[in-house]
DNA sequence: AGCACGCCGACT
DNA sequence: GTCGGCGTGCTC
């Protein structure tokens, strides 16, 4: 008897035992996917673990239904990676599974009702509802629970269809359904009689009455561009509203055309032209080979390079290094949607190699990127952290950009894990090298570099002739004393502002902390209000009246009066991104102002929207959270405006100091990234704290040191 | 995760 | 006396 041990994608500590019926045991191989029913009637797709002949002797084991796959879906090494992040990450080899493999590739019943073909059916005291259901049974053969619920508009029904089943009008079934569906289109072609000049003109000739008909053929005629025997896509004529679909559907009829479908890939081919390499500064050079020699001794190279460095073209040559070697490249980045001009650099130097994969992907999109990588069409993947399971064959390099964002470290659902350090380990089963790279790096990758875990390779200036930065603080106490403060900007501040808004330069504001106000306040009792579940102070937002709870969402309309004391004086306290837009447009009536937060992108585009806007020039003052620190490159703004450091570094948790300093020094880098000096401003009750000197100082390796 | 089983309160 | 609430434990 053969055995095999599978991973069930549930949140089960254990691996199952099933027997492999004779027909299918010299199939069965390890990584594949089989069918097995699991409880009393679900089935799911589980994963091979392992192979014996060692039979369970305290319960009987099933037979597995069906083998899914002829070639393993999961090949050893992503098999060994589940199993050690399971282990290192405390989760169950079940929800790595489950968060791994796309849902497309994911098969899990659901349960299905149809008719009793052999019941006589009442409809004498039955409840309506019961009835409802039965009718739509007659017109559709089969429901599921979904439509059901969808049918009678409510959630309990089991009852309904357990009525029905104890009266044996209906059955239960499981239905098994592959998720991923291949992308079509429908093509039209002449039909062989057809395709031959002297018989088109012969076509024409007879269809002088039905110019329509003729009109539509000439279309075709057009569009092959001699070519008769050739297939266009029927999209290309019904987009063209001066044909008449009817007529197409005439000639189909007569045998002239001939329709069909046919797959097509969701990441069509664009046949990019390839651009030939970046040429690498005197400095840029030196990394890179310092980042290969340190490859023959060690496995990780820590690459500190200052903001605007050019660290992307370093990594662009170690990708074609690689690529030349026939080996993969991962390149991960903390979040896809704020690298489009990324994305736009790596396909002008590598075309279609490049494959994408995220979360806003569909579950379509992710098989192919998947499948895609299997068959070697895509040669690098950029990816966010959830690319790190995807079947890569033969892995020369992982790229771990911004290497110290948090975003790499999966907080809520299992399996919590960080990507940047599972990319490590990634790399050890492929015998492949990672580079981190960062401005800022976080304190435990520079730590491991200076100990000699990792290499370390460095870049102290900024790439062409750009220059870094002027850093100044300014001291909001000595401005509230002397008067030079209005609300919440200094009159330096504003000062500098004006000058940068007349030289026609743009300027970011960066504040960390959405909405308009972090909460309000009673000025005679103090009372604030709090979220009902949380427990947390809420948040107002002007444009939308309310109060909202950042954690759960929680929203209320803030009251008149003090709940507690009943006094008519509720106050704002603080500020967030809301509030300094409004007050700068207040200041700068004239200047466009644009702000950037989870609020004003959460529409699909609207990133992008805002982005462009700012490259164009259309936005010239940009008023964000930490989404405006993150990888954005304008070689117009000169200045950046940090509204308040303090409550960065006063956050109770022990990573505040690095964080704030690590978001300062990022969003710093965004001033002066082309030809102009850049200024950033940090406005701070605080002007002693020792991470805003090393910060003015621009010195990661003595903040790294305290 | 599902799902069944089992035990206690509110109803025809 | 039953329906249905959710607590507990098992699934190869």
């Amino acid at each position: 008897m053969i055995y095999i041990d599978v991973i069930l994608p549930l949140a089960l500590p254990r691996l199952f035992t099933y027997i492999v019926p004779k027909e299918l045991k010299d199939d069965i191989i390890v990584g594949q996917r089989v069918l097995v029913q699991f409880g009393k009637k679900k089935i799911y797709s589980a994963v091979v673990a392992k192979i014996h002949s060692i039979s369970p002797d305290v319960y009987e084991a099933k037979y597995i239904l069906d083998i899914l796959d002829a070639t393993p879906l999961l090949d050893a090494i992503q098999l060994k990676l589940i199993h050690w992040l399971s282990e290192y990450y405390m989760c169950t080899q079940g929800e790595i599974l489950k968060y791994a493999i796309p849902a497309g590739l994911r098969l899990s019943s659901e349960s299905n009702i149809s008719l009793n073909k052999n019941a006589i059916i009442s409809t004498e005291g039955i409840d309506e509802r019961e009835i409802l259901i039965l009718n739509q049974l007659y017109k559709t053969e089969s429901l599921s629970f979904e439509d059901v619920e969808k049918l009678l508009g409510k959630k309990n029904i089991h009852k309904y269809i357990k009525s029905l089943l104890s009266r044996e009008y209906i059955v239960l079934y499981e239905q098994i359904s592959e998720k991923y569906i291949p992308k079509k289109t429908t093509k039209i072609k002449l039909h062989q009689n057809y395709q031959d000049e002297s018989k088109i003109n012969l076509l024409l000739h007879e269809l002088e009455k039905n110019p329509k008909q003729s009109d539509f053929l000439m279309a075709f005629i057009h569009e092959s561009k001699g070519k008769l025997a050739t297939n266009l896509e029927k999209s290309i004529f019904t987009k063209n509203k001066r044909l008449s679909p009817s007529s197409f559907k005439t000639l189909l009829k007569n045998g002239v055309f001939e329709e069909y479908f046919e797959i097509v890939s969701r990441f069509p081919e664009q046949n990019l032209e390839l651009n030939s390499k970046a040429i690498l500064s005197q400095l840029q050079q030196e990394a890179y080979e310092s980042i290969l020699n340190t490859f023959s001794s060690k496995n990780t190279v820590l690459l500190h390079g200052i903001t605007g460095s050019g660290k992307t073209e370093i990594y662009i040559e170690l990708i074609q290094e690689v690529l030349n070697q026939g080996q993969q490249v991962l390149y991960l980045v903390p979040e896809i949607a704020l690298t489009v001009q990324l994305v736009n650099r790596l396909k002008f130097y590598l075309g279609d190699k490049v494959g994408i994969y995220h979360s806003r992907y569909s579950d379509n999109e992710r098989v192919e990127v998947w499948e895609g990588i299997i068959n070697q069409r895509f040669k690098i993947v950029l990816g966010v952290r959830s690319s790190i399971f995807l079947p890569f064959k033969n892995l020369g390099l992982i790229i771990v950009d911004e290497e110290h964002d948090s975003s790499y470290k999966q907080q809520d659902p299992n399996p919590r894990f960080n990507a940047r350090d599972v990319s490590i380990v990634l790399a050890n089963l492929h015998q492949a090298k990672v580079v981190l790279g960062s401005a800022t790096p976080s304190l435990e990758s520079y730590d491991n570099a200076l100990h000699g875990n990792y290499g370390l390779v460095e870049l102290k200036e900024r790439y062409g002739n750009a220059q870094i930065p002027e850093i100044k603080l300014i001291d909001i106490q000595k401005a509230t004393k002397t008067k030079s403060i209005r609300g919440i900007f200094t009159n330096e501040l504003i000062l500098e502002l004006k000058e940068c808004i007349l030289k026609g330069e743009q300027a970011i504001f960066f504040q960390n902390r959405r909405g308009y106000s972090p909460f309000i306040s009673c000025e005679l009792c103090n009372f604030t209000p709090k979220c009902t579940q949380c427990d947390v102070s809420l948040t107002l937002h002007q444009f939308t009246n309310e109060l909202r709870c950042h954690y759960c969402g929680y929203r209320t309309k803030p009251p008149s009066n003090c709940n507690a004391c009943g006094s008519a004086k509720m106050a704002t306290v603080g500020y967030g991104t809301e509030k300094i837009a409004e007050e700068l447009e207040l200041l700068f009536p004239d200047v466009k102002i644009e702000r950037m937060d989870l609020e004003t992108t959460r529409n699909k585009g609207s990133f992008e929207r805002i982005i462009s806007d700012f490259e164009t020039k259309q936005t010239q003052i940009l008023v964000g959270t930490q989404m405006v620190t993150k990888g954005l490159d304008f070689e117009n703004v000169t200045l950046v405006g940090i509204i308040n450091a303090d409550n960065m570094l006063n956050f109770p948790d022990f990573r505040a100091h690095e964080r704030a300093f690590q978001m300062m020094m990022q969003v710093a880098g965004r001033a002066g990234r082309k030809t102009k000096k850049g200024k950033v401003l940090v406005q701070t009750y605080n002007t002693h704290h020792l991470v805003l000197e090393f910060l003015l100082q621009q010195d990661y390796y003595s903040f790294y040191l305290n």
